[in-house]
DNA sequence: TATGAATGAGAGTTCATTCAT
DNA sequence: CATGAATGAACTCTCATTCAT
């Protein structure tokens, strides 16, 4: 029951995000979304009050998902004894080849520049994937797996920082070298 | 002529970015900047075809502003012995003062994402900044100033990549501690 | 069977008229009146047609109590031998406690400007209360009650006439003294 | 200047006059007002900020036109002699002639119900008519045209209150013998 | 019969742009 | 050249009504 109104509500927001997508939020509008979701305006409206809470739901979303891949990512680097090594190889190759920005990152972070509710979505999100990656850095070390001179909420904080401007470099130049980043990551896990 | 024709365009740009960065692109109405402007919509047109047009010059600027910025800080910087430290050092305090960059960029950034023309720009803006940078390594290196086994290119890469991450990071916290970042630019420089 | 149908239809007058009152034919919805009579649509338009419908059936039954309302009142005069100052004083402590009439009316009447099936339940309904009006003056002076040189059916207009504009009075001010009034209504009955 | 932005606002004031009283407030809708005043939405939008605020303008000029009309029609009274009689009979007979009955005010009675701002508009428009009206009648009676025991505010009130159940009359009986009601306002006057 | 999800025409309003003056 | 009134397409959202279950 409460599955069916689910399924509705993500239909809507794939729909959404599909839109969004191809034309950001102010100019994909709501027959377009419909329309995409092959729903009246009316149905629509049943589950989402407005457009915006449309694009907050969003916006939860993404960063959900973000965080859950992440700590997908890094239980998966639980049993690596070169902890770093394979850490920043498999984070940069899964960056140039699964294409995982996603536009929609960029388009939110500059509603948050107009509308406080978003700032906190935000700012929450990635507190949220540094503390993930200070706690594997933590579990690194107890294991012996990482250096015990890395300091793991600064180095956390720093990958991020780094991260993001790489990821926003994809975004504007898709066929970049993505490894050549490596020693760079590197040298913040030493 | 053309004189007065561009104090009247850059009366307009000035508006625009006012109001742009108050309410971002979608939201600022071409009555807004009008206003702002003190123009009435039929001159503002005589100037600009479109609101779009507007933005692209803004645009523009922006970036052309941003690369003789970073061109006089370079310059100055060519006194400096301690080149790599003075560098970090006067970036990351001009930064922390919130000057060289703005919240702009980001909306420009999206914008980016459903208009080539704008991803062109934008390209051409990263790339001669880099350019610059890189020139800025070299020239030090040959005065001895900085060492020889930084690669320019791909340290200023590095250099803009890592700025632009935090640049974004300081968007949404404000009050970051940005001058903790200067031991993972050193790095890039040594 | 038709007991049932009825203390259905019952509730969503009741419904309705709950709501109506609070804001208006036009700006209550049916969704409001579907959940204040605690039934979905699809109920609701089982036993009315359409909003309109629902409304005209308000509009009779308004009608129809305020006719029982009156005669049963007029009924208990009966029992006066000094009628003329009864009527009017119980009338007009009735009106000051404002039950015998609402908002409602004021709505429905408005509804006829536009809707000719209206008009005449509005006609029907205000011949009817003078008509008894008019019987019980006639009654009354048979009984000796009342001044033979009033005409009861001229009497009784002018009656509901002043008492229409009374009770508009008395929707702008709700704290008027309406018992000042008494004189007036007393020179119908003379 | 004002003159012609006047001229505007009283062409949709008049258009969307039109329309109110065919269709009521919340049947008419902008489109219909836009294109019988041969505007286009926009151009009514720089004038009235709302659909609500047509409303009110409509409703304020309404009520200034009534007390005008009153204040005229009182002014010509005071010639007369045998005060009471003339204005009985003429206000009567205007009633009956010119149809005066504003369906608008019916509507707008409706509105204040759930409109505050509108009640007291409403409470105004009436308070004046009837302050206008004593007036007068303390004149009358300074000229020696007027019985002295009249108590000018009291009398004007019932006057109103009287007039204005006859007009809701009137609405719903357009044939109806007005005349037939001199006695009672006499009676107000004696 | 009852439900409540779905519909979709149409509401009020906005705003980039045009054009008569 | 400048003005600002005028435009009208397009926007978000509503709600009386329908219909599959």
């Amino acid at each position: 029951m409460s599955s069916i109104s689910e399924t509705r509500k993500q239909q809507i927001l794939d729909a959404a995000a599909d839109f969004f997508l191809k034309s950001g939020f102010h100019k994909a509008t709501m027959a377009d979304i419909c329309s995409s979701a092959k729903m009246s305006p009316g149905s629509v409206y049943r589950y989402f009050k407005s457009k915006e809470e449309i694009i907050e739901a969003l916006y939860i979303q993404k960063w959900e998902t973000s965080r859950s891949d992440l700590k997908f990512f890094l239980k998966k680097m639980e049993s690596s004894v070169i902890f770093a090594d394979d850490l920043v190889k498999n984070l940069l190759m899964g960056l140039s080849m699964k294409k995982p920005f996603d536009p929609l990152f960029m388009e939110m972070r500059t509603e948050t520049l107009h509308n406080p509710r978003f700032g906190d979505i935000e700012r929450n999100g990635f507190l949220a994937l540094e503390s993930e990656l200070a706690q594997a850095f933590s579990k690194a070390q107890q294991r012996g797996n990482l250096s015990l001179s890395v300091e793991p909420e600064k180095s956390a904080k720093f990958f991020i920082t780094l991260l993001q401007g790489l990821v926003m470099n994809l975004s504007l130049f898709p066929e970049m070298d993505v490894m050549a980043y490596s020693p760079l990551f590197h040298k913040i896990l030493e």
